[in-house]
Formats: structure tokens, C-alpha cells, sequence
DNA sequence: CGCCGGATTGACTGAATTCAACCGTCGTGG
DNA sequence: CCACGACGGTTGAATTCAGTCAATCCGGCG
């Protein structure tokens, strides 16, 4: 769904951050150009990840935490039981692998929702560089405070709202998203399916579905498959008004 | 409920962390000893929170993280609406705040659910020490990403689970940080009320106090009013096993 | 003693899940 | 080129789990 503005062979290429236009998303957001160069020094380019690849597995040992360059990554944990829990969708510019740290290898998996493209930042280097470069270990901080908001934000919907209202900050969430990425905030696609959305907002795949023609008919949106356009932010808007509004910006 | 093993008037004087009964969980868990001295360089304490009072406010600027010496924290958000959202309980030897982080102001209020010591953690001077102390930035790191662990583990379980296992799993979740802190894991006191479990739990206090009833009907715990006794750990724990184990050890 | 807040219990209601049928699109292979 | 099957999505009907409303209980405190 998400496309990088650049052209696409471009994506094997190294792109230096200071190049990148995620620059104001991702982590470099507050360094100067002499910081920059030494985070730009570890950051390392992979092949882009297929539709369906994995990332990382839960209980791998944390190596590397990752930047999304272009694409979009489901994290989620498999339960034995068969059953899976999806914690969060990742749009370009977020970092991955935070949960690691706190105990040296992942908690989840991540697995791509269409082909992505991927920064990676190894995380032993990452470590050392940041007690040398303290803006970046600040940004480092601010990066995990907002993960850990944005986790926040999240449990409060799933313990307050009603499926209307889910579906209706998911589909905000993703809007200001796309809007603070340069995409248009009324018109994108979904990069992932009913029951992947119904998952991570902890209802069934056909409540979701429901609820989009809901919307739909009352003309607040339109929706053909993946294809989403938003007709009325501000009905929407209402309707998660009466609990709070969610500041936590990356990530969930 | 959770007492300090230390007399009652310890909690006003200085305890410094190489003696405090919580080194192993707190901050301090991996210091050398030149480490620890640094840190305890910058720990301030305060006169102890009665029940009620409240530690900090979502809006205010984050002047410092907090690690609780004795007693017990809620973490909430207070919507404009009245309704409110409990996010998490804390025992001694979190460290509270961290939300933060990423926004430079709190984003949450935490309330002292009983009588609680605090040791204070003014935030500017921890990030600069953090620079010098490679050891404890890496510990600062790794309670950051327990956090975002333990919240990870609460999206799962609101998510996922029924009324039935939500209490389950809060029960074992309580147990085991009981029985972590040096208490008894089968006999503890509820610092919090059934509104505030239910509301965690995304459940009515009603429900709650139904599953209580039935747990107890089935043997497995007694419940008195906020004192609870387990009595067969492994039917609780049968109850939650077909999702997953939470590894998160911290907060949540 | 009587009040108040927290907790329990019961009856009813309803939102969302579950089960099931159906549709449209896409990709594959005859 | 078309037929088929698979998958994802939509829609409908029945069920159920938990929420709401309401009455009652209990212990603590003024």
C-alpha cells in the first residue's frame, strides 16, 4: 500500500538518512549532520522483504532493530494453541525490535504485508554509538517512550471502546499515519485483511466487515476491497471523541 | 499491602539502593559497584504518598522517573468524559514514567493505592548519566523494553481472553511479582479495589466479583473482601495455558 | 446508631461472536 | 480461452457472554 516516493530500483540502493524522506519520522529526526554520519555508519540495506517474509521470530536473539523504508510489517505472536494475537501494524519511518531489549531477543514476530524494504540497525553498534552521540540516545528514548505510548493508546481502546469506535481510531490512526508520511490521508489502501485488522482490534473478521458497510452507508466512507476513501473525518472523529484522543504518534 | 521488610520509619531516611531488599528488580539490578555509586548520586527521596494522592499528572512536564520503594501505583488516564482507564499497577521495584519519554510530559497519572514510598529519579540528570554509564544506559534500555513487553502481554490478553481467564491470568500475573518482591505468592492482600480490576481487565466490576464467586466455588482461591488466598495455582494457570505465557516481568 | 462506599447477587438486555451460506476476484491449469 | 478452485470478503440468523440495572449485604466510621 505504502509506495516510497522514490523510484522503486532505487530501494536496493543505499540511501543515505540524510537523503531519506522519512528523516522527520524515523530516528535521525533531531540529529545534526555530524551525528547523522555516525548513525549512518551502522545502518545496513537488505533485499526487500516479500508479502508474507519474516522479519524476525519471536525468541531469535536480538540482533538488529529496524527501520521501515518503504512497506508495511505486521508484529504479532503465534500462540502454540494455533491462535495469533496482531500488536501492531508498522508504516515506513517506524523502528522495530524495541520490545527486544528488555530481555535480549524478540517478543514477537514481524512479518511483512507487502513488499518492504528495510533498514537495519545492529543492535550492539546501536548501543555503543548512542552513549557517544547523546542525541541519539535521547531519540532513542523519545522512540521507546512513544512506543510504549502508543501501546497505551491501544489499551485503552481495547478496554473502553465498542467495535464502532475501534474500527473508527484504526481507521483514524492509519489516516493521520499516511497524512504524516506525505500520503493522502483520505485515500489508501489497506495492506492488511479483515481478519488481520479484526485481530489486532479484538473482534471477529465479520464485526469489522459490518462495520465498514456501517460506515459506508451512512457516507462517512467508501470501501472496495483494500481500497479505503474517508468522505467525513470529522463523523468519525466524533465518534471517538467521548474517550480520548490518542497522541502517541508511531507505531500502533 | 506490600510492606516494606524494613522497619516503617526506614522509609523516610535515605536507603540507599546497594542496601535496598530491591536491588534485583530495580534499576540498579546489574551495577558494579562504581555504577551504583553514580547512580545513587542523583536518587532523591520524598516524604511517603498516602492513598489517593497522586505522584504525577498526565500534562505535566517530565521533571522525573520514579521507582517505588514500597506500597503500590495505578497508572491511569482520566478521560475528559469522566470515564476513565486504568493501565497498569505497579510494585516495588518499577520504575514509573517511562511513558514519558517521548513526549517529555507525562502521559498518564499514576495514584498511590496505599501508603507509598518513592525513590526519585529527576530525568535530565538520569540521561546524562546514562551517557557516562554504559551499563546502566543498557539497564535503562532494558526496562524500557520490558515495558513495552508487559503491555504487549496486556494487548494479548485484552485481545484474546474471556472474562474467566482475564481474572486468571491478573491473579498469576499478581502472584508471581508477589513472589518475585520476597511475599508469599499464594497469600496476599488486593491493594485495589474491584471497579479498578474490572476496569483494567476491560471488564464490569460485577463480572469480576462473579468470577471470584466462581473460582472460589471451584476451590481454587478464597476470597475475602481484598485478601486472597490461591489455593490450586495450576487450575489458574490451566485456564490461560491455551493462549500464551507472559514472559513480561515488569509492570503490567 | 445510622450512614456510606465497596462488594455481592440476581434478572434482564444487548452487542458481538459464531455458524453458515454466498459472492466476487484472482490465479492456475486443463 | 475458459473452467475451476481457493481465498478473502460480505451478509444473515442464532447464540452467548458479559454489561446494565437494581436490590441487598457488609464493614467501617462519624
Amino acid at each position: 500500500m505504502v509506495q516510497s516516493a522514490a523510484p522503486l530500483n532505487l530501494c536496493l540502493l543505499k540511501v543515505s538518512c540524510a537523503e531519506c524522506s522519512l528523516m522527520e519520522l524515523c530516528l535521525p529526526r533531531r540529529l545534526d549532520p555530524a551525528e547523522l554520519t555516525q548513525l549512518e555508519g551502522i545502518v545496513r540495506h537488505r533485499r526487500p522483504l516479500q508479502r508474507g517474509e519474516v522479519l524476525y521470530r519471536r525468541g531469535e536473539s536480538l540482533r538488529a532493530l529496524y527501520a521501515i523504508h518503504s512497506g508495511s510489517i505486521k508484529i504479532h505472536i503465534s500462540a502454540p494453541g494455533g491462535s495469533e494475537q496482531i500488536l501492531g501494524f508498522h508504516l515506513p519511518g517506524n523502528l522495530l525490535g524495541l520490545d527486544g531489549c528488555g530481555t535480549d531477543s524478540y517478543t514477537c514476530t514481524a512479518t511483512a504485508l507487502e513488499t518492504t524494504s528495510i533498514c537495519e540497525l545492529p543492535y550492539r553498534r546501536l548501543e555503543s554509538i548512542c552513549t557517544l552521540v547523546p542525541g541519539l540516545n535521547r531519540e532513542f528514548h523519545r522512540l521507546m517512550g512513544r512506543a510504549i505510548g502508543a501501546e497505551q493508546a491501544m489499551l485503552l481502546m481495547l478496554g473502553n471502546k465498542k467495535a464502532e469506535e475501534r474500527l473508527a481510531s484504526f481507521l483514524l490512526n492509519l489516516s493521520r499515519r499516511h497524512g504524516e508520511r506525505g500520503f493522502s490521508p483520505l485515500n489508501f489502501n489497506l495492506s492488511m485483511s479483515r481478519h488481520d485488522i479484526g485481530n489486532y482490534l479484538g473482534l471477529a473478521l465479520e464485526t469489522v466487515s459490518r462495520q465498514f458497510a456501517h460506515f459506508q452507508e451512512a457516507g462517512w466512507i467508501s470501501v472496495d476491497r483494500r481500497e479505503i476513501s474517508i468522505h467525513q473525518l470529522d463523523a468519525l472523529e466524533k465518534l471517538v471523541a467521548h474517550s480520548l484522543e490518542e497522541e502517541a504518534d508511531n507505531i500502533a
